[in-house]
RNA sequence: GCCCCUAUCGUCUAGAGGCCUAGGACACAUCCCUUUCACGGAUGCGACGGGGAUUCGAAUUCCCCUAGGGGUACCA
């Protein structure tokens, strides 16, 4: 039996990570089995769904490198599909049409919560007669079709991941609505719970893998299944992410959906690697990895069960590792749209660019840090830190570099040893330690008195014809 | 309120009755490397939520407590 498994988000909001780590872990256990992964659009919530969201799941998705067999498909093409099996569920007496106004709901709700009583909805319209439904038509009200619900009844599945889980019929909160209908009477959208089941059905999934947030469904979409008469897949449900707090990540907690790393400067690689750690662990103990490489040894036996942290700190060491590690070619094309949104002009010659990337690559945890590393390569107009003025500002540094300027003009070509050379006979003749050379030499090229090699900067710089200028700018300041 | 689930260093985790004086990674601290900041290398710090039970022996099995999380819609 070919595994297919599938990911179903909603359109309600940009791609969510949890959603994101979802669908990785979809994409991981078909990889494994050489199944199939489709991607399905659950959009039957009008009020909420949008189609920008639509896209920026779609895009977020194939940043991600998660790719699909088939789809999306998008649930508000197939009203005729979850039409036709309501009223099979209809003619079979295991759906009914319910009357109950939402007020009127409300307050039954309301009154049992006044008695300490789990709120429910208590099925008072199931068997309703042909003249109460009529008179209830007749009154303008509109109905919604419920899912007969037995019980008491003890309903026990094997979940992938947590094994064994019992949920009893009666704490499922009573006939559940599966579907809206229209003003001229026609069953219409379907909710949620119903839609979800007809859909695997449709598509064969064999293996619902979702989020722990759905295991109470789990126990309504089996009486669907088994209603239906169709076969019950296989259920694993993820541990959640959590925020620092411990509860479910939300909006609150900084960035939740995949565009806003993305925009942070964190790539696609480290993103996929750290959230595969967020509840999974490597049988050989290993760390940095790349899907595939996951999804040869990826089971369920090794994932969590209670939900993991979000850990900034974790997921910043694993971006580092990636940037450090990358091509600086690959690396370099990442970089310039950070750098052209910063305002920057990077279009020097390439290998300047990749001798750049070569330079800062060690210091970046994210993309976005490459803006600021590299700012006093690119602009024309060099800003100095308080630190850097107080040493250039110094009498004893003019000698230095105006010892510095006219070597560099004496030096037409430099490398990185003619360099090292020129700074070393200056420290020589003026009798000073290299440091004292190198110190006001870096203030006067970056405008600060930390950052990245200095040797290689002052190449970038020679390199661009504004490494005199520079020195002979920095001389002018008091 | 009710139902379900979970519980090892600050965080992510390894651990399937003796291999555990509980291992690794991140973070943190110190040292080395280094003109600086990083990178890299080394060392250190640091946990089985509590109580019972089973057993010769429990981080690992069972029960209770506690704590945390999730769910409880005409949202998905």
């Amino acid at each position: 039996m070919t595994v297919r498994v599938r990911i179903a988000p909603s359109p309600t909001g940009n791609l969510h990570i949890g959603t994101a780590r979802t669908a990785l872990f979809n994409w991981l256990y078909a990889k494994h089995n050489h199944g199939e992964f489709i991607l399905r659009i659950e959009d039957t919530d009008q009020e909420r769904s949008q189609d920008q969201y639509t896209q920026n799941i779609l895009e977020g998705l194939k940043w991600l490198g998660i790719d699909y067999d088939s789809g999306p498909f998008f649930q508000t093409q197939r009203l005729e599909q979850y039409r036709a099996a309501v009223h099979l569920l209809l003619d079979q007496g295991l759906a009914y049409y319910c009357y109950c106004s939402e007020a009127e709901l409300e307050q039954m709700r309301e009154e049992q919560k006044a008695k300490k009583q789990a709120p429910r909805y208590d099925n008072r319209h199931r068997h309703l007669t042909k003249q109460q439904r009529t008179e209830f038509a007749n009154a303008g009200r509109k109905p919604v079709i419920r899912f007969v619900i037995e019980e008491p009844r003890e309903l026990t599945w094997l979940d992938l991941v947590r094994g064994d889980v019992t949920w009893n019929t009666r704490d499922l909160g009573g006939d559940i609505v599966i579907a809206r209908v229209d003003d001229q009477g026609q069953v219409s959208l379907p909710l949620y719970n119903f839609a979800v089941v007809i859909d695997d059905i449709a598509m064969e999934i064999t293996h619902v893998i979702r989020g722990e947030d759905h295991i109470a469904n789990t126990a309504k979409q089996i009486l669907i299944y088994e209603a239906l008469g169709a076969e019950i897949p296989k259920f694993s449900h993820l541990p959640l992410i959590l925020n620092a707090q411990g509860a479910k990540i939300s909006k609150r907690d900084g960035a939740t959906s995949v565009f806003e790393f993305q925009q942070m400067g964190y790539v696609p690689e480290a993103f996929n690697n750290y959230m595969v750690l967020l509840g999974w662990s490597d049988p050989n103990g290993r760390e940095i990895f790349s899907p595939s490489e996951v999804a040869e040894v990826f089971e369920f036996e090794r994932v969590n069960k209670s939900g993991a942290r979000f850990d900034w700190d974790k997921l910043n060491w694993i971006n580092s590792q990636y940037l450090h590690n990358m091509d600086p070619e690959i690396l370099c094309d990442r970089l310039i749209p950070f750098w052209q949104a910063a305002g920057f002009n990077p279009n020097f010659e390439r290998n300047w660019l990749i001798d750049l990337v070569k330079l800062i690559a060690p210091s970046l945890t994210v993309l976005t840090d490459a803006v600021d590393m590299a700012r006093y390569l690119f602009i024309d107009n060099l800003e100095y830190t308080e630190e850097a003025i107080a040493i250039l500002k110094a009498e004893s540094v003019k000698p230095i570099l105006i010892a510095l300027a006219q070597a560099l003009k004496d030096t037409p070509t430099l490398t990185p040893d003619s360099a090292s050379s020129l700074i070393q006979s200056i420290a020589k003749s003026l009798n000073l330690k290299k440091g004292a050379i190198m110190k006001p030499l870096r203030c006067a090229l970056s405008g600060d008195i930390h950052g990245p090699d200095l040797i290689s900067s002052l190449l970038l710089l020679a390199q661009r014809g504004v490494a005199v200028t520079r020195i002979e700018t920095a001389l002018e300041i008091n």
